[in-house]
DNA sequence: TTTTCATATAATCATATAATAATATATTTA
DNA sequence: TAAATATATTATTATATGATTATATGAAAA
């Protein structure tokens, strides 16, 4: 039973389930998550260190980068939770977002070759007053 | 988003995660809860208005004791995470324990016609000791 | 109608978690 | 090898949660 609530423990903060969420679609190194989820870099290090001590993330480096992604071998409960979540969160406006601005971080990124923080953080904040702007 | 880490986070306590599995089997008083779980009145009654605030119980009143039981529809997300933690639980010790030592509760109740809170605990854990011993 | 029983609420304290700021480590580039 | 970049760790503070004690409510029994 141990298990099971800290896993649900886990999921029960917003910004571990975003976090988690967008590593069931796609790895992603830190400075990414900083940027989509506008949260600061020790904050992201954190919630990433939580989710790997409790065995449900990959990660490798590659140079400066590290990537993160969720097990591809889950055990049997927490797979099926992530099953339901993809489902119930298929139109969720948060993840939503959060997929959107992970592609303009993706675009940010090709572009300067680079995953600065400050410039990255104020990059996708223009974006995101862009986009509430645009509504 | 916010419904669903907010219901993660009440099952994110092993005493809500064993109140709620227990009212998932069959609806109980507050006393039995607290002779099965060895817990204090006032800590019962606030898991089950947390329980209850979020909308997951059904409760009626009988004399002086009020039982609780989940509502029988629950939304979507929260019976499918239902059914898995029957089936995950199905040989989980603690929970096994619990419903063991609700049959005792319940044997005790016939016996006494009460509800008391102090000769009932006393005698679930003279029965708990006796169980351990047993081993 | 006072007392008892079952439960709820409020107040308080201890502990846990979240967030931030500061510092450390590891890798690459100059 | 010094500087810059990306990430991790530590220390600290603020806030939230858990548990306990004391008190209140509401129903039934004496």
């Amino acid at each position: 039973m141990r298990n099971i609530t800290n896993f649900l423990k886990l999921l029960s903060s917003e910004s571990r389930m975003r976090i988690f969420m967008l590593l069931a679609n796609k790895e992603l190194c830190v400075c990414q998550i900083m940027g989509v989820l506008g949260i600061s870099q020790p904050l992201v290090s954190m919630n990433l260190s939580l989710l790997s001590d409790a065995g449900l993330l990959d990660e490798r480096r590659d140079g400066k980068l590290i990537f993160y992604s969720l097990k591809n071998s889950l055990p049997h409960f927490e797979s099926e939770v992530v099953g339901i979540l993809k489902k119930q969160l298929k139109n969720d406006e948060i993840l939503k977002n959060d997929l959107q601005s992970l592609s303009d971080c993706t675009e940010f990124q090709k572009k300067t070759g680079k995953c600065d923080m400050k410039t990255f953080l104020e990059f996708m904040e223009k974006k995101r007053r862009k986009r509430y702007v645009g509504r």
